[in-house]
DNA sequence: GTCTATACTACGATAGAC
DNA sequence: GTCTATCGTAGTATAGAC
């Protein structure tokens, strides 16, 4: 093994690390040495690989943003009548969140932490951004879609997408209080297939344009 | 003014600012000689009204939910068809979150960040998770009656819970995000009238029991 | 590429003067 | 009730040996 690829292993190792911990405690709430001496290796030894502690965040942070955008694009890109295509996008969106329990807090937690770095435009985080635009003007050109060509009821496309963060996102990211709310592990193949039925059904009802409703508000 | 009067200012002051800095930054990311310093005292002053960081922090978010509790359950009491019920519950949550701005967030990451102490159970957080508990209880009760009763489709009532936050406390916690989502300020009181109806008209149609709808997953 | 040693700053918390 | 001074620890980051 050349140090080439030492050094690579290093990088995956700190990485994987450091998304758990910064998806547990936040951003100031982790220190480099915690991660360092979790991914076997001395202080001193993480700024060969990153920068500085914000280079490390936004580099976790753009890798989880990367690893969803890549299955949701293709998903979002595919055909299909509106509503096919939004099941699609909750499968492929609430998968993502599931297969890896720390990236929905992790990015719930970016939402809040990324205007606490506000004095500066911050450049390392440009890729993490990038990745979430596309994701969430995908989504938003989707909804609008379907509301234009009659398929969905006219809703603001913008208000859904905040709704669809919080019925996936929020959810997975909910940890100990979700736990003891829905009475059991969130993660369990079970009850994602519950959650997937429960906002995909909420959203077949309530998004619809078919459906009639007296109304009374 | 006597000493004891000042006494009660001070702590007042020190508990807004600190609630809009842990909102802001989270509990790890806020120092108390910020917190002192801004509420104007010196930072070993605060720990005249407070033992420490933590019952700061607990004080702080006992305080919040205790305001919306005072507001929710008196609304959740009252009578009614199980979705008007609903309507009124979901017009105090966003009237509630949108008044102070820093609520949602605080709240938010308080979900976040209570896993984070686990090591304890810690005594401090126990009126906060008493206040907490009877409003997720409250609302699970009407979800659930509604559906016993036919007024709602067989939804699960825990998730339906689950996807009201996402829909409520996460909305008016996405910050710049979200505004920047939306294209304004999330506490106008148009875009907040405009939540609200998106929120209500969502659950009208996705929620109620007479709702035909074809399916198709 | 990892290590030890170190610089400098901030943290939470306490002691004791006033 | 607020202050100054201080303790002990941990924070990010750098320098330089190996």
């Amino acid at each position: 093994m050349t140090d080439e690829a030492q050094s690579a292993g290093s990088r995956e190792k700190i990485l994987e690390v450091a998304e758990a911990l910064f998806a547990r405690r936040g951003f100031a709430g982790v220190g480099l040495r915690e991660v360092a001496e979790t991914a076997g290796l001395g202080k001193s030894s993480l700024f060969h690989h990153f920068r500085s502690k914000v280079q490390l965040y936004f580099d976790v942070l753009g890798r989880a943003l990367g690893r969803i955008e890549a299955r949701l694009l293709p998903t979002l890109a595919g055909g299909g009548e509106p509503m096919a295509r939004l099941d699609r996008a909750v499968d492929t969106m609430i998968d993502s969140l599931a297969e890896q329990p720390a990236t929905a807090r992790l990015l719930l937690r970016s939402i809040f932490e990324d205007d606490d770095f506000a004095p500066d435009p911050i450049p390392e985080a440009e890729p993490a951004e990038r990745a979430l635009e596309a994701m969430i003007a995908g989504l938003e050109a989707l909804l609008r879609d379907g509301v234009t060509c009659g398929a969905f009821r006219p809703v603001s496309a913008r208000h859904m997408v905040q709704t669809l963060i919080g019925a996936t996102v929020y959810h997975f990211a909910s940890g100990d209080f979700g736990e003891q709310l829905v009475g059991g592990s969130l993660f369990s193949a079970d009850e994602v297939r519950r959650r997937k039925d429960e906002v995909k059904s909420l959203l077949h009802h309530g998004l619809a344009a078919t459906a009639p409703v007296p109304t009374g508000g």
